[in-house]
DNA sequence: TTCAAAATGGATATTATTTATTATTTAACA
DNA sequence: TGTTAAATAATAAATAATATCCATTTTGAA
């Protein structure tokens, strides 16, 4: 199993310590935070981190295949370490981001669906994206809250 | 079955010609276009409409039911009246979206699907949104031509 | 250790999208 | 038909996301 640095070296990328900063907050992390997000998580280990690096960054770590790009129709693009197969959840309210982690597109056979979208479509996909919409249990409770006038 | 004109009423929403156009605009065409597009396409008919007009249409169309609602990672959204459970392919080359019908959607019997996630993630889910990410005929023939130096 | 290419920081620029403003027009309804 | 609240056009302004610039630093390899 390769390292991170291994993959960025074998496709001749520059280790550096921003890279690594970046990719181990998004490791860390399941909130699938989006560039600000991450700046600000980086500030206190990495003052002069900057917001630029960040961008050329999560493109790099894309394009090698080390994080996903997940697009919830928000101004910007949200990042996600985890690169299996899986669904998102989506708190239309207050924005979070959450994993579906059993439904469903390990049980869709990936590679048959893909086949069978190209079939239909004549595209050839290589990425596939579900995305639930909805309230998250915070965002209901206060809704409760609110409507008892407590 | 409800005419847009007597949903729209029933909501106490006023009929006018620039809602109408733009649901019309949406009903006729399979791009699912963005703002920008649909502004583009009505004005040939309707030279005076305002972009801010269609901002606030596909809003007012979308509150109501009557159009949803995509992204796929623009700028911008993009907008389908075709409000039938169903899923989307887009082309990463080109921009261009596309419709997936068979699959899978609709194999997912959705009241069962919403269910599920709700226990597994405690969200509220209203809307589900399959994609598929990819390179559309078109863009995979040009692609070969250039490299047969054609 | 030296060196060139690549990456970064800090800033600014750009660009695209969306919202606000306001005078004018219009839809709905009595 | 007259009234009123709502909607529109036209434009300006705000917002926000990303790209670019360039001097400096750093990485990876000789
Ligand atoms: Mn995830
Ligand atoms: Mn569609
Ligand atoms: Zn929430
Ligand atoms: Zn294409």
């Amino acid at each position: 199993m390769q390292t991170i640095e291994e993959i960025l070296r074998a496709k001749k990328i520059k280790v550096t310590p921003q890279r690594m900063a970046v990719y181990s907050i998004l490791k860390k992390t399941d909130s699938h935070p989006n560039v600000e997000m991450i700046y600000q998580k980086l500030k206190p280990d990495y003052p002069a981190m900057s917001l630029a690096t960040i961008y050329k960054t999560v493109d790099v770590l894309k394009k090698v295949g080390l994080i996903q790009e997940l697009s919830v129709g928000e101004g910007g693009l949200r990042y996600d370490a985890k690169i299996r197969p899986h669904s998102h959840v989506y708190c239309e309210i207050c924005g979070k981001v959450d994993d579906v982690e059993q439904y469903p597109l390990n049980e869709l056979q990936d590679r048959f669906l893909l086949e069978k979208v190209k079939n239909e479509t004549g595209y050839d996909v290589s990425i596939v994206q579900l995305y639930f919409f909805g309230k998250c249990p915070q965002c209901s409770i206060n809704k409760e809250t609110k409507a008892r006038g407590a």
